[in-house]
DNA sequence: CGTATGATTTGATACAGATCAAGGACTTCC
DNA sequence: GGAAGTCCTTGATCTGTATCAAATCATACG
């Protein structure tokens, strides 16, 4: 819990909060929807996910360790956590969250910041989704883990991926089959190599950049 | 600034840093994009837009009166507030704005809730965008609007949109002709009835809801 | 009022990515 | 280490929405 940098009154009151979570990788409906939570990622990596009608799901994102997740409660839409490894994680209920970094100024910082952090990725998000195309998707999730849980190389980066490839069509909106098809397709431009199915080793982090549809230098 | 709720110590304080902008519509480019800014809209309505390359722009949101909205500086790809119609803003440098809500419990809370409600509409837009039908959008869009700036009306809303069909579009990621199409057949379905380029009377909005992929009572 | 001008609607065609259908590769578990 | 099962890749076809093109409608202005 260092990681909320929470003075030590604070420290003992979120204790008195907390619900302890350990998740088996695959497990979902980890956290209760019935009241909005909010979430530490302690170790591993989870999924949020949405469901609209029709079973038709959607991908909010990807959380790893330190992050901080805002699992709003049953609206419109469904919103679930989903281990994609084994986890650990602690939960709160927001409301009681929020009322404690009142006091605790960096807790509240550090939740004010997470979450503009959030917001912000969110929105990067809705742009990809809205205007870019599948081959600037995936350029763009990949340069997105790779900045998030790539270990540095060369000129670009080692990455491990903990998802599959349906959560990460199932996160940039496209098909198994077209992610598929567009990293081979950047595995021939020279731009990533693979082996095996979590390992990818991005080659020219620059080009991918590129690629992804990122506004380059100047105004 | 009465919406802030701040005290009166920190409205003087607010007030030192307040950047008051006046813009008409059509105006673009509202507010100074090299540091993030707090917006919030005291009078008219606005739009924030990013662009990708390729001039493609995306459509964020759009914000009507007592709104907050986070304008990040520009980073991978650029934000602007664009005014709708004549407006009144306030706009204030974001790393002061935090600074000062951490003295005051109310616009702490009021910035926050402000915070996890835009997170929440960011996310339902991802999920309309990643998942959704091109029906679908459109009738969420309806039912969002209706939410926000409608005026009750028998089973649904009488709405004046603001903004042009191109800018519904580049909200959910739609061309302007598929847009049209979709209120034809919305309107041909008996669910909306239009009048004029902004007048939209939606006359069943349980109905819009279920077209909008909503999910429905249970679980 | 009529006219000009941009916005919207409607129609025809093209294409990116979805869907359907095998085949091949990695893991896991016995 | 072999078999089973799952995940991933590749190929063929289909479809929803984009694109291109034209007509029509609102709104502003003379």
């Amino acid at each position: 819990m260092a990681s909320l940098g929470a003075n030590e009154a604070t420290h003992l009151r979120l204790q008195a909060l907390t619900r302890y979570v350990g998740a088996r990788s695959g497990d979902s409906r980890v956290t209760d929807n019935s009241a909005s939570q909010v979430v530490l990622v302690v170790e591993g990596a989870v999924k949020l996910i949405a469901s609209a009608s029709a079973g038709r799901t959607q991908v909010m994102g990807f959380y790893f360790k330190d992050d901080f997740i805002y699992v709003p409660a049953r609206e419109t839409h469904a919103y679930n956590l989903c281990a994609l490894k084994d986890c650990e994680l602690v939960a709160f209920p927001a409301t009681e969250f929020i009322r404690l970094a009142q006091s605790d100024k960096t807790l509240n910082n550090n939740f004010l910041s997470h979450l503009l952090r959030a917001l912000s990725r969110c929105r990067e998000k809705s742009l990809a989704l809205g205007q870019k195309t599948a081959r600037e998707r995936v350029a763009t999730f990949l340069v997105s883990m790779a900045e998030r849980i790539g270990a540095p190389f060369s000129n670009g980066a080692l990455l491990d991926l903990p998802m599959s490839r349906r959560d990460i069509g199932d996160n940039i909106g496209l098909t198994i089959e077209t992610v598929s098809r567009q990293m081979t397709e950047l595995r021939n431009a020279g731009l990533v190599s693979t082996s095996g199915r979590s390992q990818v080793k991005i080659l020219d982090l620059a080009a991918l950049k590129q690629e992804a549809g990122h506004l380059s230098g100047l105004s």
